[in-house]
RNA sequence: GCGGCUGUAGCUCAGUUGGUUAGAGCGCCAGGUUGUGGCCCUGGAGGUCGUGGGUUCAAAUCCCGUCAGCCGCCCCA
């Protein structure tokens, strides 16, 4: 968990509001052009959707997830991830039955209880599409090329795309015996949660970072040599297709997911300067979770990408944008009580005319207020003492070129609106 | 869940083998003559040294607990 805030903080310069709205603004520029619309769905979501979507023996729901009974002994859950209750809203509003392809991107928190670290946190930003109605393999191609794009688009040069498919239900079963069978008289030497994996979820162990593990795995039976013709083609089809887009790839036989719900494509996108966490984002397909979420025969694909790691990427990386200009355009400085009073009336009028303007609220000296129009980058100041008061007039100052000049109340906002034409 | 490290002013940090009123830079505030910002000069405010306990004549400093953060493992975004 991390407080953004407003002015960027020294050190860790990604935990700066401007920096989340720039990266947040270019995703919805791309979702947008790519044919996405926004959803929101809650923070809370009943437990039992994401037991039953993303898996029980999962790390996520066995161990990650915060959990809470409201007063009615309902189950809660902070989610822990996305696609479950985007999922869980489009069945809801039966919106597949108005939007046969349903296309859709969100921004939102997601929750998991776990020791956090540079890249991982245990309140964290996703931003995600997921797109429904479609097992078209070119549909998969447009999801995991909206990801790179974004990436390329933000200034991640480094990205490297990782594509694999863990079949289906048809071919995943037989895989998982083969795995089995090629593993099993090596069992006894390998790690702990390998020899749990090997009952819960065996193809997990593909993914196992133990040195001895990985050279036992290295001569494994691979996925992509079981899958039926069906996930077979579709896998060929995604290549040709990330081929015909110039989307360079890499084959990663060994890549699964952590979550239960994904069938055929699986990919993951990575970028050094993350530390051990290198994933910037990953997705896939998931074909059967609209259906076992009580929802019509519907295939899907999506991917979620994370806030903080594009940030401290970008921060790797020296990426530099530019912030938008948020100092207000006009300062008034005032002079005493009636002058004050005056400020008061023409600030509201200014802001009423849509320019951006501020004053200052704590008694300080003439000076002072100007220190303060300097500091927040005021380019115009307006000042308004008992001379002016007397004389109906403003005196206008021009904080670039320090020149003075004086302008009759009434011409004030006109004016001020002619001078940011200059 | 496991292992390691850190915790002193708003921020970044210094603080010698435990020893007077705990320091610096930056930031903030105020002045540098009559109503004018940036640069410069001067001054000022601000800290129960994360927190609780222990050792000691004496603890920011040593020991233990606790909380928070960071880093690695696991896993993921």
């Amino acid at each position: 968990m991390n407080d953004v805030l407003p002015y960027p903080p020294s050190g860790n310069t990604w935990l700066h509001t401007g920096r989340w709205r720039w990266v947040e603004e270019r995703f919805r520029q791309v979702c947008r052009r790519y044919g996405y619309r926004e959803i929101r769905t809650p923070i809370l979501e009943l437990t039992d959707l994401f037991v039953r979507s993303v898996g029980e023996g999962t790390d996520i729901v066995s161990k990650e997830m915060f959990n809470l009974v409201d007063r009615g002994g309902r189950r809660l859950t902070l989610k822990p991830e996305g696609t479950a209750p985007v999922v869980r809203a489009i069945i809801e509003h039966e919106m597949l039955a108005a939007h046969p392809l349903l296309k859709l991107y969100y921004i939102g928190q997601n929750f998991r209880n776990e020791r956090g670290q540079k890249g991982r946190y245990r309140q964290h930003q996703q931003l995600g599409v997921e797109a429904f109605g479609s097992a078209d393999p070119a549909l998969d191609a447009e999801v995991i090329e909206l990801a790179v794009r974004f990436y390329r688009e933000i200034g991640i040069t480094d990205q490297q795309l990782q594509i694999n498919s863990v079949g289906c239900p048809q071919c995943r079963p037989a895989y998982r015996e083969e795995l089995k069978q090629y593993v099993k008289p090596t069992l006894s030497e390998m790690c702990g949660d390998c020899k749990s994996r090997y009952e819960v979820n065996p193809l997990r162990m593909l993914d196992c970072k133990a040195p001895h593990d990985v050279e036992i795995l290295s001569g494994a039976p691979k996925l992509l040599d079981w899958l039926c013709e069906d996930c077979g083609e579709h896998f060929r089809s995604l290549r040709r297709h990330l081929e015909v887009m110039s989307v360079p790839h890499q084959i990663a036989p060994q890549l699964v997911r952590g979550f239960d719900y994904y069938t055929k494509t699986a990919f993951e996108i990575t970028s050094g300067g993350l530390g051990s966490q290198n994933a910037l984002g990953g997705g896939g397909r998931y074909d059967g979770l609209v259906e076992d979420c009580g929802g019509p025969a519907a295939p899907g694909i999506g991917f979620g990408l994370g806030m903080e790691r594009c940030l401290i990427a970008m921060d790797s990386l020296g990426i530099e944008f530019e912030t938008e200009d948020e100092a207000p355009a006009v300062f008034l400085v005032a002079l005493g009580e009636s002058a004050k009073s005056a400020a008061v009336g023409l600030l509201t009028k200014i802001r009423g005319a849509g320019i951006s303007a501020d004053m200052d609220y704590v008694g300080k000296s003439l000076k002072a207020q100007m220190r303060l129009a300097g500091k927040l980058g005021a380019r115009l100041v307006l000042l308004i003492g008992e001379n002016e008061l007397k004389e109906g007039v403003v005196s206008f100052r021009n904080m670039m070129t320090s020149q003075q000049e004086t302008v009759p109340q009434s011409e004030v906002i006109q004016r001020i609106q002619s001078w940011a034409m200059e």
